[in-house]
DNA sequence: CAATGCCTATCTTCCGATAGGTAGGTTAGA
DNA sequence: TCTAACCTACCTATCGGAAGATAGGCATTG
């Protein structure tokens, strides 16, 4: 798989961007990863913020691909959330790294406004789908889609920090059990 | 004057980071705030993670000092839950910030280690009352403390991004809802 | 007299950003 | 088909500013 300039610095940008968040973004050591100069990402990206956006736009991109073919391939709810849960222990035990957005969304406050709105839409679509396509009809679907994906979010958080997969194992375990009796 | 110079310090640091998290601390901007000058913080903390570390010790003594209360005052599980959603509900209308150590934890590898290890510290304690004095005999109490602890940390998160208090909001009906029938 | 708590001045390092140059490829007109 | 114009994707060099940190000085206080 030959790789564009562009992707490698969005790509080693993410990785960075989930270990410390916006602030951790430094275009001379993605430039040194990515094999050319801080300047020439310029070239691609005018500003920092502008890459923080494409980061995020791509992140959430490919959780909707990944979102979309959940939905195509179960049809039980249960599978359905079997397979959410997945995506974010992969985070944690394959990237070794947190959400992209969890983390920006933990220091919204001081990013700049385009990159905050780029986040929210991480989130909006989280919901959207997980209120349609795991708790539709439900009478608490929009209660129960934030309960799902912010323990999630939180139980990330807790076991990066924690050093230890516990917390988000033990979330799991909870959500499986509560969420379809 | 009520507070003294290094409690000022640690105060207006905390609420930087519950803002932007520890790559937002600046020195000068403390000490603007503070009214002293920069170089003036480092005879009190010597090094920034050295602060760091003061505000996450000070925040986790004040947060247990809040438990430790709670406990005191209600001995029903549900008064308690109460009172320990209601630390984050503040957090959230009052302060209109993060939590310190969510945010913390979210940037936790590339923290000094020392900051690292107070973070931790603070989801410890928090796990250790939720299940002492919140889920004590129940049978999965380990995972029912982590499940309240992740889910509130993940609503406040998703409740600061969006600019909305309804994450949280509905998290805590759940929290209400489920964890006591 | 010595410790405390601040100050000024300055250091190095890193940051994002900009200006201007260049090699190589593509396009368009005579 | 030759060539002038242009575009792409980098480069070097440098800017102003902000970062944390340090050295040394100067009052105030006990």
């Amino acid at each position: 798989m030959v790789y564009s300039t562009v992707e490698k610095i969005i790509e080693v940008a993410e990785l960075q961007a989930r270990a410390g968040g916006y602030n951790a973004l430094s275009f001379r050591v993605i430039a040194k990863q990515v094999g050319i100069k801080s300047a020439s990402i310029h070239y691609h990206f005018a500003t920092k913020a502008d890459l923080g956006v494409a980061i995020a736009h791509r992140y959430t991109a490919r959780f909707e691909q990944q979102l979309a073919k959940l939905a195509e391939n179960s049809t039980q709810p249960s599978d359905r959330l079997e397979g959410y849960i997945a995506l974010f222990v992969q985070a944690l035990t394959v990237d070794k790294k947190m959400c992209l957005c969890g983390i920006l969304a933990a220091e919204s406050d001081l990013l700049p406004e385009a990159l905050q709105r780029a986040v929210q839409v991480f989130f909006e679509v989280n919901v959207a789908w997980l209120h349609g396509a795991l708790f539709a009809g439900q009478p608490q679907a929009k209660a129960q889609a934030f309960f799902v994906l912010a323990s999630l979010e939180g139980a990330l958080l807790m076991s990066k920090v924690m050093q230890t997969d516990a917390p988000l194992e033990q979330v799991c375990k909870l959500l499986r059990q509560d969420c379809w009796q």
